[in-house]
DNA sequence: TTCCTAATTGCGAATTATTCTCAACTGCGA
DNA sequence: TCGCAGTTGAGAATAATTCGCAATTAGGAA
C-alpha cells in the first residue's frame, strides 16, 4: 500500500476503475488530511476546494475505495464513524468508554492476534485500523452508575 | 460475571438500580437467547411473551445494562448490532468481507491483546465479543473489483 | 478525433437505527 | 402507605446511509 497519488492512481486505473472527477477530489483529499476524515469533513473539505458532490457520492467513493483496500472505515463511538488511507504507520486506538478519551497506539500491538488468525483460521483479517473501547487509567477505578 | 438470573439481579439491586418488569423482561429475553439478538430480536421475544415494550424502551434497558458492563454490543457489518450478555465462555467472530461468512473464535485469541494493553497503556480493554472483518479463505485469492 | 456505452453521478425520497422530549407512571426507601 | 426520583410510553426528531432512476461522462473503439 503507498501514499503516493500517482502510484494510487496507477493501481485503481489497472483495476479498471474510472477516474472521475469526484473520484480524484475525494483522493486527493484523503490524501492530504492527515487525521481521520467523516464524511461530513470530507463534504467540507469540498466545498472548500469549490467543488460539490452529494452526499450519495461521497458515501459511494467511500465506499468503493473500502472494499478495494485502499481506505479503512473505523467506527470510533461517540465520535463517529471515520475514514483514511490504509498506508504506513498503521495505528489504532483506545477509547475510554467513561470519559470518551483516546489513546493513539501503534499497529505492533495487533501483530500477533494477525499471525495467529492467518495460520489458526486460513482468515487474511484487515486490522487496518482497530477502535478498541474500555475504559482509561483514571476511569478504570470509578463505580459507573450506568447512566 | 456471571449468567445466573439471581446473581445478576441482585448485582444490579446491589449497585441501586431499580428492576422494573421491562428490564426483568429484557434480562430474561437475555439469559434464555444464546446467541447474539439484535434489538428486533428482543422485541419478538417480548410479543411473543404476551408483553409490549416500546423499541425507545429496549434501547435505553440495552444501553444501561452495556454501561454496566453487564452486555455486550458488538457491530457484525451486514448483519447490524447484537447484544448479549457477558459471561463464559467468551467468544469473537472472523467475518468475510466478501461473502459474508462468519467464523466463530476463542477468546484465547484476544488475551495476549489484552495483556499488552493492559500494560503498555494501563487502559482496561472491554474486548467482549469482537468482530474482525477480512476475508477468508476461499474470498482470499479471488480479485476484488470494489462494486 | 468522434462516437458509443457502460459506469458513474445527481437528485430527492426512502429507509434504518437511534435518540429526544415530556407527560404519566411506578419501584422502593422512609 | 406515601412521595418522589427514576423509569417508561408515545411519537416526533435526528442522523446516517441507501435507493431508484434519469442525466452525465470516462475512456476504449472506430
Amino acid at each position: 500500500m503507498t501514499h503516493s497519488r500517482d502510484e494510487l492512481l496507477k493501481q485503481l486505473r489497472v483495476r479498471g476503475a474510472r477516474l472521475t472527477i469526484q473520484r480524484r477530489l475525494v483522493l486527493d483529499i484523503l490524501l492530504d488530511g492527515n487525521d481521520h476524515l467523516s464524511v461530513q469533513d470530507i463534504q467540507a473539505q469540498v466545498t472548500q476546494r469549490g467543488a460539490d458532490l452529494t452526499e450519495t457520492t461521497v458515501y459511494r467513493i467511500l465506499q468503493w475505495l473500502k472494499n478495494l483496500g485502499f481506505v479503512s472505515q473505523t467506527d470510533l463511538g461517540q465520535r463517529g464513524v471515520v475514514y483514511e488511507l490504509i498506508g504506513s504507520p498503521r495505528h489504532h486506538h483506545l477509547i475510554c468508554l467513561n470519559c470518551g478519551g483516546v489513546i493513539e497506539v501503534g499497529d505492533g500491538l495487533f501483530e500477533e492476534l494477525r499471525d495467529h488468525v492467518r495460520r489458526d483460521y486460513d482468515f487474511e483479517p484487515r486490522i487496518d485500523h482497530m477502535a478498541i473501547f474500555g475504559l482509561c487509567q483514571d476511569c478504570g477505578n470509578q463505580n459507573i452508575s450506568g447512566e
